[in-house]
DNA sequence: TATGAATGAGGGTTCATTCAT
DNA sequence: CATGAATGAACCCTCATTCAT
């Protein structure tokens, strides 16, 4: 069997187990075993558990990042353009949970949140922070996103570059809970959620209490 | 020393490590150097690894959701009464990030994501589950909250069931990534914090865009 | 509480507890909280876990010759006597179960049965060694009564005295084996059990076939 | 090495330490150290503690269920077979003293002695019952013998049921303390012990007072 | 290209024992 | 007379990783 193949069966198991316990409580051994191959050979091809799971986390990542920018049309409306990448973003999560969950369940515990931080590093899970790289490099895009509409929008061509940034935030959380919803508990469409984002991000909950909700022209 | 205030103390400690580790990275005997003990007497108060965890989520959850509730007036106008809850939020995950980090930093996990599932749920971290209950716990109360404003708001007095939950998923989301975002690398106050997430969720984007924000009145 | 009856209640409780667990697996917590005093306390009557099971040891062994020495007349016929001593014998049994449970449940493991010996003795259980030199004591005594009653006999007024030491350790084993079987699953009375051995060791399988069975005159 | 002679290996070092140190005592440790390997292997061959204690004992019984019954001629009179079995029994104990230790060292544990019974069970040891329940069914076999040897002797072909229970015990009982004596203090032929022990069982104790001994004839 | 065999290191948990009061 | 507080040491078990083939 080609190289080529047999690396994409170990990602593949790597990111169904990665996915489901999360990088510390994956053993190498069951992602072996669900590839269908030996251990050494995993080793061999992928080197180690941390780059196995920097492996992932790129595939998965790069598959997410195409398939939103497939999804949009940059020539239209900004709204339009949001609807056009919430949608295609849900319905890559739908399709690929498993690399969702990868992507997604170890995403904070990069930054050294308590002030002190006596804590050593420990050369613990240090491949983590991988993943909220690539987060804040999502959040920026979305961030240059909403600079841009405001940019266009003749009536407030400047919003203070900060509170851009926690827009952005908000808009990436809200999608990323709405993603796990969807693929969870609830079933639902990517365009119901989709359209449940639009009304919450673009009219906003006021609006929606006066009955005014947004909806794609 | 009297057991309650040691216990206290391992509290602390457990806390900061499981936020900054994860339940599984995080080692009893990290915990029990941190605290200034020996491991022993942490089997002894707190039973076990998975006990320890349960008792720092118990504790922590209690302490946001106190905080919450207090800075609540429950006799005003329904965005006020948001803005007022995340101003609460926003403030306590800022005095008390390590106990954010333990809350949140391990919310997902439980779901079976991926709809074949062969892999052995393998009694790995049952405890985790008891994040994400919280979690469901919060989320449900907020769901509460909107259905209550949106029947209050005589314009719009129902809306979809599932709609509802869909928008209290987005605005949790939404509140957690801006508390981590708040404690990490920007440096925003709660006020701060909490202006912005009301403008983003009460107002919408599209009413940004032209100029309409939402104020404390 | 005078001293010598908090030690009574502990050496109860440590009978108990390690006639249930065995030596190593009866840990002094369960045997200070069984006797309803802390563990120091226990430690300063009692000096150590060795110490204590020791002292179980002997007062148990005590108790017991005692019982089955009132029990048999010295002035009576051999087989008689051999019947009074297995009545006492198996009565004290079922009377003390948890004592007899400490005296018989760690038997062996004094000699160095197997020939090399590379293993290093390790002051894993060293106690139990006692337990083993108690029943050589018993079984002296054993090998000297049959040996008397041989002399006894005009018919055999010597048996080998290498055959006797074995026929002693029948006996032992033999009424071991029954004093068991009557505290646990079967329940059959003290009578019962010395007339069983007594059928078996006195009159001999043979006989018995041929339907003569011993009985007390 | 292949894996069949490394796990012959262990099984070796385990019966050993098991033997000579007790379920609970034994260490995992001493019996890698013993093997000539590492503790891991241990574990990825035979899995656990239990796993290996279970190994042990199934192996060491059937060791020697095999040699008895490959000592007994099924075609000849009741006495004969008794004393074929036996010495084949003390042959086999001679040979292997520490499957010999394995199999009976730990055989008390398991019946309820104690009435009352208010020390939990505690998931403590749950395999020694193993050893006891082989035990029960070699004292059944026993007593299977027995039974049938009474109805072939046309002078009395029925005892009570629950006396040839006890019989059995009895006889079990004598052979296992004559095992244990033949392998350690006193050295004694596998063909001494069994005829000590025929002179015991099937004559009985007042024949031999007479000067009447069985004999192989 | 592929694997069976093997291990160093570390983690959770328990237990006999002591000290200060 | 009695105990609450505390620990060093050891044990069972797992896992990422390598070597020889």
């Amino acid at each position: 069997m080609p190289r080529a193949e047999r690396e994409r069966q170990m990602l593949d198991a790597a990111v169904r187990v990665f996915g489901k316990r999360r990088y510390r409580a994956a053993s190498m051994d069951e992602i072996a075993e669900l590839a269908g191959v030996s251990k050494p050979l995993v080793y061999l091809y992928l080197n180690s558990k941390e780059d196995l799971f920097s492996a992932c986390i790129r595939r998965e990542a790069e598959a997410l990042v195409d398939a939103v920018r497939a999804g949009v049309r940059t020539d239209v409306a900004a709204d339009r353009q949001l609807w056009e990448g919430l949608t295609a973003f849900f319905t890559h999560t739908a399709e690929r949970p498993d690399g969702w969950a990868v992507l997604h369940s170890q995403a904070r515990s990069g930054g050294d949140s308590s002030s002190e931080s006596q804590l050593r590093s420990s050369k613990g899970d240090p491949v983590v922070a991988e993943v909220g790289a690539m987060r804040e490099e999502i959040v920026a895009f979305v961030t240059h996103l909403i600079a841009e509409a405001a940019r266009e929008a003749h009536d407030n061509p400047e919003l203070a570059e900060r509170e851009v940034a926690g827009l952005a935030q908000a808009l990436v959380g809200a999608a990323e809970a709405l993603a796990d919803w969807a693929n969870g508990d609830a079933t639902v469409s990517a365009k119901e959620a989709a359209t449940t984002l639009m009304n919450f991000s673009w009219s906003g909950l006021g609006n929606l209490m006066d009955g005014e909700r947004w909806s794609a022209r």
